[in-house]
DNA sequence: CTAAGACCTCACGTCGGCGTCAGGGGCAAG
DNA sequence: CTTGCCCCTGACGCCGACGTGAGGTCTTAG
């Protein structure tokens, strides 16, 4: 598939497809004439950086992961990465939880009485 | 307290307070001289705003949201806001809850063999 | 063959949450 | 009184994840 049809089956923009490519995230073939070429694989590829993305990953994490496919020897450094990153998530995910409890609480108050935050 | 205190007791910089209170989310009292005065209240605030701020609430939903407190009257605008947050946080939570899981399950391989991300 | 799209590569603009000077004022201790 | 530290107001810098042209090329429908 070329590149505008990726962006429509992920939500995302062309520009940042190229982008995430620019970042070392995505490797598409070329056309003899330069076009971006992507397999159906890429569509996965990209939902799951966009998730990465919004969880808060820098893009340089995501680029050092990338290379580790199934079959594949994980290197000290990518394990270090995913242990860092795992540490990072799981912070932002207590922190997460409480604001979001904080708000539920709010959320019961609200439609009668007002309740400060 | 004055500013470098209140940085000491919040973790936070002076230069980021200064920014709190440029952007509404903070109102210290001023000395004739022009210094600024805050009261205790303010580390709560402070580590508060810093809370929501880590979860990506924009500065200006937080500065709607200031207003609102025990006694007073809540307005449709503020109300709107906080449903709008909570939608957001929840999705949030929820992407965040699913990535957590995944790095998860690859840590339960690791030490052993490699696993694709 | 031609015209409309889709695509290409630079390359500069934007936005939020501060960092980081520059240049100057306030204040407690010795 | 002066030394040293904290404070003040601008104002520019930075970084990441793109947006937004400009100016040219490729592809495909008619």
């Amino acid at each position: 598939m070329r590149i505008g049809e990726l962006a429509g089956a992920t939500g995302a923009t062309v520009r940042a497809i190229r982008y995430y490519e620019e970042q070392g995230l995505l490797r598409p073939e070329r056309t003899a004439s330069g076009q971006r070429i992507y397999t159906e694989d890429a569509v996965d590829q990209v939902l799951w950086v966009r998730t990465l993305l919004r969880n808060g990953f820098p893009s340089r994490a995501i680029a050092k992961l990338r290379r580790c496919t199934s079959a594949e020897e994980i290197t000290p450094e990518q394990r270090a990465v995913i242990y860092e990153e795992h540490a990072r998530i799981e912070a932002e995910y207590r922190a997460i939880a409480a604001t979001r409890d904080r708000f539920e609480s709010v959320l019961a108050f609200i439609g009668d009485a007002p309740k400060p935050i």
